[in-house]
DNA sequence: GCAAGTGATGAACCGTAGTTCACTTCTTCC
DNA sequence: GGAAGAAGTGAACTACGGTTCATCACTTGC
């Protein structure tokens, strides 16, 4: 066996799939996911286009992942916030706050991983990552109801609304770049009264 | 001039441009944007490719034309239950209903002018709709508080929760072409707490 | 240093589907 | 009936971008 995977090649191999990786992300930051073409992503990282298929199976592949890598990034820092302590209401707050900061802080890529078509593979994924955001919400509004903060509701309705309700409100400014003065603080109060919370 | 179009020849054609918008339709009922390429739009209105484009200039107006023509229907629908008689809470309860029953009637159709992936100029048609709907929501919202029937809130933020409540709940049961029993109850009760409805 | 084998390359390939156009068929009107 | 021209046809064309693969460069272990 005159050849053999060593870890420093291997740790090679790693960041160079990692900075794959990177350079498409930076393209859908940039341009959405018709920045992501197989051509692109390979020149934005610095290798050739057939070295792309070395690290992934194919094109949908690639999307995928950089999709599931930004949008945990988005989910974990909504679930960070959903775990302070305090009353759930402020919990809810605070999420619907980090949220829209955060997309803000990279609009391009927070409409394409919100709304921009995409190959199915991609929408499949964000099917499932709308799953994980309303899962965050379910469990607070469950524990608000628990805890007498809110009415009694199917906290799993409750949940979608909030999250197509964050969803429909920004997705206009995501796409002119900028969020009107006000909208937040209505989104907030509009989000605590889906919930019933006491004004 | 030998030649000049004739009343019989134009409601022929006419006719022939709506068989072809219709066959269309029909396809996306069935299969979604993905039955609609031109040979099989042409094929379904039982004429030839080229003629396609003796009535739309390319595919992407086609898609538009049909997105429009079937918006425009269900945008009418819910419109027309915003403007019945009775307190607001009322009126958008009847609004939520009729939307979540017309999409049920035809899932594919509704997930495909809802959600489904599409080209860049239907997209931007939806926008448009999605607009269309806010506006009837708004003015329902805008109505309430004038009366003192709701609190004062943000009209088009409302307006938009709701209408991103309502695509968010109902796009994945859409998809699954079952409405789980309950689910529009709470739907409705959602909607009328963001409005700060008293239950 | 050398044989065996892996990683990288990028130009060529290929499948798909929208679009075109030379041709046929039909309609109008003198 | 026949000339002028429009409507309809569908096979061929074309653009596009994902994927492949023959080739080269590099790494490993003796």
């Amino acid at each position: 066996m005159p050849y053999r995977r060593t870890t420093a090649v291997q740790e090679r191999l790693d960041a160079a799939r990692a900075r794959l990786l990177d350079a498409a992300e930076h393209q859908v930051r940039a341009h959405g996911w018709a920045g992501c073409s197989v051509a692109a992503v390979a020149e934005a990282a610095g290798v050739a286009t057939g070295t792309v298929y070395r690290h992934l199976p194919d094109k949908a592949a690639l999307l995928v992942e950089v999709f599931r890598i930004a949008s945990q990034r988005e989910v974990d820092a909504v679930a960070a916030a959903a775990n302070g302590t305090g009353p759930v209401v402020a919990c809810v707050a605070r999420c619907v706050e980090v949220f829209a900061q955060r997309a803000f802080a990279a609009p391009r890529l927070a409409y394409a991983l919100l709304a921009e078509p995409a190959s199915p593979e991609v929408e499949a994924a964000r099917l499932e990552y709308r799953r994980a955001y309303r899962a965050v919400f379910a469990a607070l509004v469950a524990e608000g109801v628990e805890r007498g903060e809110l009415p009694a509701q199917d906290a799993e309705v409750a949940a979608a609304a909030i999250v197509g309700a964050l969803a429909e409100v920004l997705v206009v400014p995501l796409r002119d770049g900028a969020l009107p003065r006000g909208t937040l603080h209505a989104l907030t109060a509009t989000t605590l009264r889906t919930l019933g919370a006491p004004a």
